[in-house]
DNA sequence: CATTGACCTCAATATTGCTTGAGGTTCTAT
DNA sequence: ATAGAACCTCAAGCAATATTGAGGTCAATG
């Protein structure tokens, strides 16, 4: 990275130079642009321009991009916040206490679905009358009350 | 669904039939057979026919997209899988464990990300020094050392 | 035997999240 | 002044995971 003759942190980016520093592409903050995830202005050249918030706002797009969240979702959450300014710890606090509410139920999901795993191991599962897995009672389907829950709000017939 | 005079279970089950029971729609089996997760042979008008032992397979297709293994990882776990038969225990329980330890990856990885973000709620984190999120020392950069790590092997620079 | 619902194939479309390419411009270094 | 790197736009393509539609066949029922 650059700096200034004073050996400062530049006031503006690059495009390169957010792309080299955030580790994503440059099309991508391209396309992040045309999403409205993130903004620029334009140097007399026409080339993008980009203020150190930037930086992090894409970490913060890769944060919950980690954590499943669709890039619409994201855009959503993020459009409350400063493209202008530092984002402030109450800015953070807000998404990321959001986001750990998403991420809890998705760890939640998946861990119940683990223990089935393991419960199922245990068993042999598939062939078995206890396993979690297995329809109880192959006569459900007919009785229209639908097939066995593998998760609570969903319903499958193992067979 | 239909039983034959006696009241028994149908030894072969139509498309419609296995997309009621597994919760798929019906389209879906048809894909799900192009990439060879699944199998049937066709009745005399060329309509396709199941048996049993395909709701299993597709309830272990679910279990596994929930985990978020993509469909070839499962279609090739499958293709170990016996087409004709109900599957053994032992069947079941490799496939299962290879999964749950996937599933404790990315459980572990998740867990971890909301650990961050748990710790960055607390302290403010993008404003603040102390936080996993932000870069300690900005001039990593033009170190060519690349930004500080938010996980492991996956290295940002939030700026 | 005529209707109607279920089924068939194949192609096109949808969504998400990007990447690649063509063709042209600007910036930086020498 | 000029070469090469970096940038620009716009369109197309890709991978995964299906869904939808057109046009036609089959099967169960009154």
């Amino acid at each position: 990275m650059k700096k200034d003759s004073e050996g400062r942190m530049p006031l503006e980016l690059t495009v390169g130079e957010v792309a080299q520093r955030s580790g994503v592409a440059v099309s991508t903050l391209h396309f992040y642009e045309t999403k409205g995830l993130i903004r620029s202005w334009r140097n007399r050249g026409n080339q993008r321009r980009y203020p150190r918030v930037v930086l992090r706002r894409v970490a913060v797009i890769k944060v919950a991009q980690k954590t499943g969240i669709p890039l619409a979702d994201i855009a959503e959450a993020l459009s409350v916040l400063p493209h202008d300014r530092p984002l402030t710890a109450r800015d953070w606090q807000r998404l990321s206490q959001t986001w750990k509410r998403q991420l809890d139920a998705r760890i939640a999901s998946l861990t119940s679905l683990r223990d089935h795993l393991t419960g199922c191991i245990g068993c042999g599962c598939l062939s078995m009358e206890e396993c979690p897995l297995r329809n109880p009672q192959d006569m459900l389907g007919e009785k229209g009350a639908g097939p066995i829950l593998l998760e609570a709000e969903e319903q499958v017939d193992v067979g």
